[in-house]
DNA sequence: GAGTATTCTCAGAAAATCCACAGGTTAGCA
DNA sequence: TGCTAACCTGTGGATTTTCTGAGAATACTC
C-alpha cells in the first residue's frame, strides 16, 4: 500500500544503495509487524530473534541501521549494541523499550546519534525516526533542506516540526501532524481510512476507525481553510491529497 | 543526535584536519559513551583500556588529546602523561578522576593546557572541555571571537562563560547555561526531552525528565522575560529555539 | 560555619490533546 | 425523488502533557 511513493523517495536519495535494516525483536508478531512495514518503504530487511543471533546476522548483514528490542531472552539490547559497537560497526540503533519501569535504564539512549521509542509506537513514526536516524549516521546523504516534504503551497519539516500553508505557520497536534505526513508522503494516492489507522496510530490501538473522520476534519480546518483545498474524500475508498484539476 | 549540526560546526573549524582523540578508561561502558559521543560529534577515537595499551596507542595514532582516566589497572594516569611526555608526545591531556580525595592532587598536575573533570560528568561538557584544551595547545586554531555562539539577539560566550541577551548581561546557573548552551547548539532543532537529559545532565542520572521542564522553565525566566520569547515547547515532541514566525 | 546558591523532587493547576458519540449532511443509486 | 450508507463535525469528558511554585537536600562561598 501507499509504500510504491516511498519507494520511490527512498530511491532518490540514495540513488543505487538500498539501506539494509536489522531489526531484532523475540516477539515474532512485532518483528513481522516492523519488517513487513519496512519493506514496504523500501528497505532490504533482516531479523533476528535474540542478541545472538543479531550479533552473527549483522556479521554478514552490515545493516546501515538496527532497531532493536532492550529486552530479549539472552543478552539484552544494550550489551548487543556494545558488542557490536567494539566490533567496530558504526551502525545507528533505535531501541525500542516496554513503557513500564524501564525508564531508568533507557538513559543515555540518545548518545550517538541512536534514538528510542516505547512500546506501544506507530508505523509512521518508526519510519520516520528510522530515516532521521539514518540521516544522522550519515548513511543517508541530504542536504539539510530535504528534511521537508512538499505538495502544492504545503509544507511540512521534520527537523523543526513546523507546517506551513501558503508559507503561513500552522500549528498542529502530534496526532495531526502524523497524519499529514502520511498523506504528504502518499500525496495524489488514495489511502483508506484502515491503512491511516495502521501507519498513525499506535498498533494496539482497538478503537473505531471513525477517529481518522476526526482528524481528518480538524486537518481540514487548519490547512483546507485555505484555497484551493488539498483534502479530498474518495467516497468508499479513503482520503487523497491532490491539486485540483486546472480546467 | 543534533550532532549534525556540531558536526559541521567541527568540519568548519579544522577545515581538512578531523583530531585525533584517545580515550582511556578501563570500564569498558564509560569508554563506550566518551568514544561514541565524540565520534558523533566528529572525531577520530581510538581507545585503550589501560597504560601500557595507551602509550602504544599514542605512539601510531598520535592523538591530538586525550581523555585519560586518572585511575588505571597498571600505570595510572598521570605516569602515562608523563611517559608520553618524556618521550616528546605535546598532547594535551583531559583527565578524568573519580569524585574522592583525588581532586586536589589532579588540579595540582594539570598545570600546562591539560584540564580535568570529574565523574560523573556531562557529555556536553565534556565535548566543551575538549574543545577547550584542543584550542589552547592549539591543535585547533580559532579567532577569539568564534569562542561565542549566536542567535537573534542571545549570546553565549563560551571562554567567559558569559550570555548576554539584547546586550544584557545574565546570570545563569551552571546547569542552566548548559542547557541554554545545547539549545543553541541545535537552534531552530526540536530537541526531546530524552536527548537534553542525555546530553546536559550527568550520564549516572537516573531522576525523571521532568528535571528537564523545570529548568526550561528557569531558563524562560532569565532570557525570555524580553521579546520576542526564543525558546519554543513542540507539544508531544520537546523544545526549540526559533524565531518568532515572520508577519 | 552560617549564609547563599544550586539542584532536584513533587504536586497541583492549566492547557492541550485524544477519543467516543451522535445528529446533521452529502453522494450515489434505485 | 427518496433511501441508505458513508461521511462530516460539534460537544464534552477523560487523559496526557506541560508549567511552575514550594521546599528538602546538597554544594558552594565568604
Amino acid at each position: 500500500m501507499t509504500t510504491l511513493r516511498e519507494r520511490e523517495a527512498v530511491q532518490d536519495l540514495n540513488e543505487v544503495t538500498t539501506h539494509r535494516i536489522l531489526v531484532v525483536d523475540d516477539e515474532t508478531s512485532i518483528s513481522d509487524l516492523i519488517s513487513t512495514s519496512l519493506r514496504f518503504v523500501g528497505f532490504d530487511v533482516r531479523t533476528a530473534a535474540n542478541g545472538a543471533q543479531a550479533l552473527q546476522v549483522a556479521e554478514d548483514f552490515q545493516p546501515h541501521a538496527i532497531v532493536l528490542d532492550v529486552m530479549l531472552p539472552d543478552l539484552d539490547g544494550f550489551e548487543v549494541c556494545r558488542q557490536l559497537r567494539s566490533e567496530g560497526h558504526n551502525v545507528g540503533v533505535l531501541f525500542l523499550t516496554a513503557k513500564d519501569g524501564m525508564e531508568d535504564k533507557v538513559a543515555g539512549l540518545t548518545i550517538g546519534g541512536d534514538d528510542y521509542m516505547t512500546k506501544p509506537f506507530s508505523l509512521e513514526e518508526l519510519v520516520a525516526r528510522l530515516r532521521a536516524l539514518l540521516r544522522r549516521t550519515g548513511a543517508i546523504e541530504t542536504m539539510p533542506d530535504d528534511e521537508k516534504i512538499r505538495f502544492a503551497d504545503l509544507e511540512l519539516d521534520e527537523a523543526t516540526h513546523e507546517v506551513r500553508r501558503a508559507g503561513q505557520l500552522i500549528d498542529l497536534s502530534p496526532t495531526e501532524f502524523l497524519l499529514l505526513r502520511y498523506l504528504l508522503i502518499n500525496a495524489d494516492r488514495v489511502v483508506s481510512k484502515a491503512q491511516i489507522l495502521d501507519h498513525v496510530w499506535q498498533y494496539d490501538f482497538r478503537g473505531d476507525a471513525g477517529i481518522v473522520e476526526t482528524y481528518v476534519s480538524y486537518l481540514r480546518k487548519k490547512i483546507d481553510i485555505f484555497e484551493p483545498p488539498l483534502i479530498h474524500t474518495v467516497r468508499g475508498v479513503g482520503y487523497r491529497l491532490r491539486m485540483p484539476p486546472k480546467p
